[in-house]
DNA sequence: AGGGGGTTGGAGAGCGCTTTCCGAAGTGTG
DNA sequence: CACACTTCGGAAAGCGCTCTCCAACCCCCT
């Protein structure tokens, strides 16, 4: 198969007549280079079928063209279900669609990354400063994790989505949780829901900690000083358990947040199977509006949060850092919006 | 930031008091040397910070520890918004999660690529055979693209999900469309519908076609010589806009299958929008047990595709060829199983 | 005591590329 | 026509690592 070696760029200058470096100089746009030999070396590449291998190249440069998106792999490490979960859940998608929508353009590959372990953490750093991968995109992380803190002091261009845990002088995107949170709360209330309850995301987690803290202050705010909460961890089988527990311990709920859409979608589902109606009985809000939003039925109302143009952003913002080094840290803070449909 | 070069392996060597290539050895578990000077390379790694460059390491080795998934850009390239929603599609989850199983065990990191020009697909097979990376997982592609043939040539090891379009002596997982599509078109005959229309997706994508080809097949035999067809693209709205087509067109449709579970969903929405009850008066059958079946209402009646059993198997098939380079190509192919929900 | 076989560790040659440093040409001016 | 000045292209030094030789050494047997 491969019979023989790939050429290299020795192959190209000496079919070019010329030296190495003319020769890459001439491939990577360098001036210095008599216009003549352009197309004296364009033609030895395509007559050789030269690929300039690109790990050489990123040796010396220190330049990959990849960014990596790490996931944490800190709460999936246990139970494997998990794992096929966090992917198959429309949030990766839409953040992965956003990235690819930037990074493409751009020219630049992506690469993926499930971080867990210290170890893990460590060479992922290793590899950054290495030059491996130029920058590094990190999704929603527990806020003990301390890869934020790592990323900074490494020097390493990074982007969070969603904000780190512990105050860090590193770049981030995120939603305006709290204020959506509060969106729903109002519009709860302002449907005269009397008892509403919140199925909450992961507390450990910023945006899930963040959206508990929004509703119950928007609540307060209403006069509900005691919110009935059940924590899931944002799959819709974790919506489904919750709804029966808070069910079962707050029968006359009529009013209902739920962190994100996909345990909304369990919520509905389970609050129809116990006799519910939607929105009749119970007023169901949900959280990011995926595409479950739409899925479910009656589609719900939600907290639109545009995953896309975020995860879009810091494609922009890693890159602006990877051209201009002396950045500063940014945070570019999204609004979000109550989508009213029919479940609130 | 980065004040200090990163340590190298010559940093390591000086503090172990032994040679660059001694350290080495230590440090890739090669035989041949003092158990006595373990501990000290070990030590000197761990006072030193060091971290392999694994650029450098690949560029001799021709091993990079990575594997690219590759994703036809080619339908995706004109229209943006088919980006999001490709990415978005529980089908893309699936798969990443099925594969991520396999290779996080393995040490094996997941690298991103959309293919979609000729300039493209050279590039990537040039980084492969470059060691850039060291296989390929490619996502099924249109049956037209020449991409199976070129990865063979150049004896790259690859593994698709989805058959090729040609006949080409390559690695690759499948499920046995045609036997699910008949699956859902004797489904639909007991269930006693009498017409019986189709939502297909792309014919161009092997997947498509095999659907097609399959239902058409049951249905003949059992005496159905035409079905009303229209295809989509496996997006939920282009299942809503080929539900309106068919609805139009064949009014008195009392059975359906709709090739992927998104489809099914926006079928069932539309149906319903129309007047028409689910599975009342008319019985949907989707394709896929994606996630998007559980959230229709009612469930969706479909054929099981055990997508990240395929994805894990692709992957092991890949890693086996890797170790194995004389390995000659296998296909493994899944048999799927009608799920009967509510929807049929 | 001398030599054969087996281990062990070091020197050094690359992997393919970029880029600095210089010498050689080419250009214009007094 | 000589001189300073610019432009261009080549030689070669790495980037950090692996791995092939090969020299040195140890142990044991005769």
């Amino acid at each position: 198969m491969d019979a023989t070696r790939l050429p290299t760029l020795e192959d190209v200058a000496r079919a070019a007549g010329v030296s190495r470096a003319t020769a890459s100089r001439v491939i990577n746009g360098v001036r210095n280079v008599d216009p003549k030999l352009h197309s004296v070396v364009w033609d030895a590449v395509n007559a050789t079928g030269y690929v300039p291998n690109r790990l050489a190249r990123s040796l010396v440069t220190r330049r990959s063209g990849t960014i990596v998106l790490v996931v944490s792999d800190s709460e999936t490490h246990d139970d494997d279900p998990f794992l096929g979960r966090f992917f198959a859940d429309p949030y990766f998608g839409r953040v992965v669609g956003g990235l690819m929508k930037v990074l493409r353009v751009a020219g630049i590959q992506l690469a993926l990354q499930m971080v867990g372990t210290a170890e893990q953490r460590t060479r992922l750093v290793g590899d950054l400063r290495h030059g491996q991968a130029d920058g590094a995109v990190v999704l929603s992380l527990p806020a003990s994790d301390p890869l934020p803190g790592m990323l900074t002091d490494a020097g390493v261009p990074a982007v969070l989505i969603g904000r780190p845990g512990e105050p860090v002088p590193i770049n981030y995107v995120d939603l305006a949780n709290e204020t959506g949170a509060g969106l729903a709360a109002d519009h709860l209330v302002a449907r005269g829901a009397r008892t509403i309850g919140m199925i909450s995301g992961p507390p450990a987690v910023p945006a899930g900690a963040d959206r508990i803290a929004g509703f119950r202050r928007a609540m307060a705010r209403h006069g509900h000083g005691y919110v009935p909460l059940v924590s899931g961890n944002f799959t819709r089988e974790s919506g489904e358990a919750a709804t029966r527990d808070l069910l079962g311990r707050h029968p006359d709920i009529d009013g209902l947040f739920v962190a994100n859409d996909l345990m909304a979608l369990g919520a509905v589902i389970t609050l129809r199977a116990a006799g519910r109606r939607v929105p009749g009985d119970v007023a169901v809000v949900g959280f990011d509006d995926s595409s479950a939003a739409l899925a479910a039925d009656p589609p719900l109302t939600t907290v639109r949060q545009p995953l896309e143009d975020m995860a879009a952003e810091a494609a922009r913002l890693l890159l602006a850092r990877l051209d201009d080094a002396t950045m500063r840290p940014s945070s570019v803070i999204y609004e979000p919006a109550l989508i009213v449909r029919g479940s609130a």
